[in-house]
DNA sequence: CATGAATGAGCTTTCATTCAT
DNA sequence: GATGAATGAAAGCTCATTCAT
């Protein structure tokens, strides 16, 4: 793979995040692709042999990307407290940044099997993570306390990406409120 | 003839539920929910204008149904441990009873105001239930709190709808595993 | 057929008349037509076997109602000029009080024969009656001429319709133009 | 692949006018122009956005061709005799030749103000050129006799579209009695 | 006579994909 | 490798007409 090669393909997925993000799959053209791209149609056929695995090389790319920044962050941090806050700072601050990229999460093709494989494959990466992390510090079930931890978080996505008021303190008091819930409970 | 108009409105909407579910909305043909329900194609257009707007009807009847068996099964329980797992159980059964219709939860037609209006009123309207709840027991941060137990829940979805050896005993025992990890915290 | 009936057929025709002379042919639907005139769509299927029968019965009113009010008008005229102004008062004159309806003259269904006959009838009608009056006074090619000078005034429809500016006094001059250039040419 | 696009353009151009013209407007699927032309229908999109741009169009390149002849025909006539004698054959010739197509003539869409406006500019031009001919002779009125001569040109046209036993000797006959009647006067 | 719910054939337009250059 | 003209399958929606009430 040259460089130049390299440069297009990266020039088409951004492309494809950009468009697919904003629009949503089914509302996107490959020649809208192609154009914001600066290619011809044809050549991103050279690239991805249909919509779908194009739309799924993007999505893999940017999983990649999440669990890639996960495990930088997880570094800079030490205990348990701080590795969630980190992980949930990582978590919500994602949400935040691609706030603009509200059609990533809703919207994506239908019955592409090799999607549905790289978002599970994505989850056990992530919930992975997270559970070896509680298994470290010998906290019990920590599979299905690292799914909760996830779930806590996600379900904030909602707020971020719907509510055009929603501010970095609001985010601040979330990744907050995730840990100490998580780690004590309601009160 | 307000009976029959009910029954015809009623088949329609059932068929959309199994199809949309089954396939996705936009794998969905208008023709096909038409066969599905016994009706003639123009017929659809008699009730609903469009294919958004007979899929956000679709999905307002399951809403509908989802908080209006949320608030029976609260009614049942009188501790907040008691509330909180009927809530919890209602929830994961209720994916547990729809797991052949996943396109539901992921497949949406894009771009339909009426469609999120319907989706945030939903959930306003669930985790305020929660919420409400929640206060009376004087718990701190009520909604945030009623969010992050929707998310618990939530989160199990990816299990139950896409691991086909999941049983009722794995749908009980993430019950009580959410109740308790949002009652008191990890171990 | 009873007063009701008649009430109620040109009830049809007046609404027609007025749709399709708005809106054109192909823009008109029969349940619009039915809700103007003030019945349900199936009852138009009483009166009219189609749309295009409608269509063509509608203008055949209006042949009628011109054909009529042309005999009318030529009674009070005696000279060949006081007549040949009458015509052409009357022609014209009929296309400015229709101004609104101008797709009455170019938007009719396609492939009607019935409508096609009604056309070339009523031509020959009108045609027919002026050359009689020319043959009254010894003028040679009687039909030609008055196909020519039908012609002259028709050619006037489209200031008439499509020109907003278009006045009373417009209409006076062109009726005398028209009927001096007829008699003795140009200049 | 100038000549090539410019090919492909006039094929399109040619069908639609053998199917707009011998069927109507809305009889003529888009599909039929396509298999017409020997393209496929998506073609079609390529070249014309809509099925209205493409009967403007079509409409347009006979309006062009109408008017380039007539100039043609008017610079070999010297006197007004001639010229009239000229453009009144020129007129009825054209008739004759596309007697086959009446639809042309009747059946346009409707509601198209880019056809509207094609087909006023057509009669501008025309008149136009007939009312600086009338003028250079010093006749009075020169645009209200030029729209009168076409109206005498243009009644003839049902006889030629319509009456099947319609003759070239016919067609002769009426193009000096046009001009003779527009000259001299009936008589 | 009158109604209007139900029908279903019909058509424009879109867009992922191909392939000759 | 790159292009973009050409393809043609596919689907939402309309509306004239029917017929049970």
């Amino acid at each position: 793979m040259s460089a130049a090669h390299g440069d297009k393909l990266n020039a088409i997925l951004d492309a494809a995040y950009r468009l697919f993000g904003t629009r949503g799959y089914y509302e996107t053209k490959m020649s809208d692709i192609a154009e914001e791209a600066g290619i011809a149609k044809g050549t991103l056929y050279l690239y991805f042999s249909s919509k779908e695995e194009l739309f799924t090389a993007m999505t893999k790319r940017d999983f990649d990307g999440f669990i890639h920044q996960l495990r930088i962050v997880l570094q800079c941090a030490h205990t348990l407290e701080e590795q969630l806050t980190a992980a949930a700072a990582h978590h919500l601050t994602y949400y935040y940044r691609v706030k603009d990229y509200t059609r990533l999460f809703f919207h994506a093709p239908n019955n592409d099997q090799a999607l549905m494989d790289a978002l599970n494959e994505f989850l056990q990466r992530y919930s992975g993570i997270i559970a070896e992390l509680l298994t470290s510090y010998d906290i019990a079930n920590p599979k299905l306390h690292a799914q909760s931890f996830i779930g806590i978080l996600d379900v904030f996505k909602m707020d971020i990406l719907f509510n055009p008021m929603f501010t970095e303190e609001d985010l601040e008091l979330r990744i907050d409120f995730a840990v100490t819930l998580f780690r004590y409970g309601c009160k």
